[in-house]
DNA sequence: GTCGCATATGCAAATCTTTGCATGTGTGAA
DNA sequence: TTCACACATGCAAAGATTTGCATATGCGAC
């Protein structure tokens, strides 16, 4: 297989793990700090078992790692980084979008928020 | 609608358009210079209608424009530091891959490819 | 008419959501 | 300690929606 195959073939393999906005906010938000599954449903608003399944596909492409204490299982990212290429993607559909759009203000005071790393 | 939902409901939306090896390959490649339609399904190997099809989620979520001349339609990336943004998300790939995974080596030789630019 | 491209249709496959249940852990009472 | 129960999480199955692909058709440029 050309490299060049297997290189976009794995690329596109974790955009589909993040092209799903509770994913993507999950990412988000452990971004800052590790949280519990119980907190992320209840930032999210989704039922636990949502979060959990949600939190397997992160684990099964190893972009977050767990760690238990308890009862409590305790989600984390692996690359740091991946919470800071995330926000210039953020940056660059913030450029893109219309200017006086809704969108582009929530997208510029998510970014705000999620800066504050 | 909190603005975080709504930031990460677009840029979830972004990541599903971006989410197929084929549109992503296509991204990279005019992200060197703008290509027709009948180049971009000889390079990724598909058939016209294919890249027509994916030629068109592209362009229905703004992230490619298109300059007709006679009847060949050349296609170009929206913004080019979508191309930047990608290769970065490749290098963090690289970095999380397995020291001796073969998938690891693809993921550098594509990077070289497509960052001469 | 031919060529290059876009689009509609239909089908197979993947994905999301909900629901219910299993497992393992803490907690308090007897 | 042992027992009973609540709690946190993971897992699997079912139904509904979405997505990708192939085929066929349409449409303007030559």
């Amino acid at each position: 297989m050309p490299f060049r195959s297997v290189a976009s073939r794995e690329l596109a393999e974790v955009f589909s793990v993040l092209a799903h906005p509770h994913r993507l906010r999950i990412v988000e938000e452990i971004g800052a700090g590790e949280l519990d599954v119980a907190s992320i449903s209840e930032l999210l608003a989704i039922s636990h078992s949502g979060a959990s399944q949600h939190l397997a596909q992160l684990r099964a492409h190893r972009l977050v790692t767990e760690r238990r204490d308890g009862r409590r299982v305790f989600y984390r990212l692996r690359n740091p980084d991946l919470a800071q290429w995330l926000l210039a993607g953020l940056s660059l559909l913030e450029a893109d979008a219309d200017a006086s759009s809704e969108i582009k203000s929530s997208l510029r005071r998510a970014r705000a928020a999620w800066s504050s790393t």
